[in-house]
DNA sequence: GCAAAGATTTGCT
DNA sequence: GCAAATCTTTGCC
């Protein structure tokens, strides 16, 4: 793409379908931050979770429509944020049609352009160790804090080109990503077989994927 | 109105 | 390898 350019919209229709497929959509995509004044972020999509509806007992809908996850029964490509151990936050892409629950947790994020930026945001956890650039974004709390994002940005529009924080088809002549399989991560609580289920996507390979070494595998998918 | 637990990351032992 | 940091959301009295 030439300089200044706008990537085109993420197709909300690849989100509408059954959160698998969404999932898997979004692996090899790109996130985009915009702030006024400041450079664009950019992040390629390496590592996702799909949380399936009010039957998963790992996701927020568990409990039905609630305040916290009334959000996830919108339209598909909505974004949805929240805190985590009272200090991360975690971006989500709600998928399916409206009113069924199901939402794309964003884990991990290679960085693509205005890591400068990303660096800035992550504050003190740069500045005091060595955190090389493709770790900038390794896990779901660095890449809201690489990007900027929390709990405000909950509501926007992922598929509006006009949005400070937008997504992106993989750019035109990538290759296709060799995706594999996992548990969720951080699931314990939940019964089978929603402990066990395969939901967590990753790019093989990827030098950004989230947590230790023994846990960047996966079986095929 | 109160208590418990959490879709994580970091730093110290 | 383990525990702390930190606060919102939800369930129950």
């Amino acid at each position: 793409m030439t300089a200044g350019s706008t990537p085109p919209p993420f197709p909300r229709a690849a989100l509408a379908g059954p959160c698998l497929d969404a999932a898997r959509a979004l692996l090899g995509a790109l996130l985009i931050r915009r702030v006024p004044g400041t450079p664009d972020r950019v992040g390629r999509i390496v590592e996702v979770e799909a949380y399936a509806g009010e039957d998963d007992a790992a996701s927020h809908a568990r409990f039905g429509r609630t305040g916290r996850s009334r959000v996830m029964y919108g339209e598909p490509g909505t974004a949805y944020v929240y805190l985590v151990y009272g200090m991360h936050h975690c971006l989500n892409v709600v998928t399916e049609p409206e009113e069924r629950p199901a939402a794309v947790l964003i884990r991990a994020l290679e960085p693509v352009a205005g890591l400068d930026a990303m660096r800035t945001a992550r504050g003190t956890a740069t500045a005091s160790r060595v955190v090389r650039n493709a770790r900038l974004a390794a896990g779901p709390g660095l890449v809201a804090a690489a990007f900027g994002i929390d709990r405000s940005h909950t509501g926007l529009d992922l598929c509006d080109a006009a949005s400070p924080l937008r997504l992106a088809p993989a750019p035109a002549g990538a290759p296709v990503p060799d995706i594999r399989a996992t548990a969720r991560i951080g699931v314990g609580y939940a019964h089978e077989p929603w402990r066990s289920a395969p939901w967590r996507l990753l790019v093989a390979g990827s030098p950004s994927l989230s947590g230790p070494a023994s846990l960047r595998t996966g079986t095929p998918a």
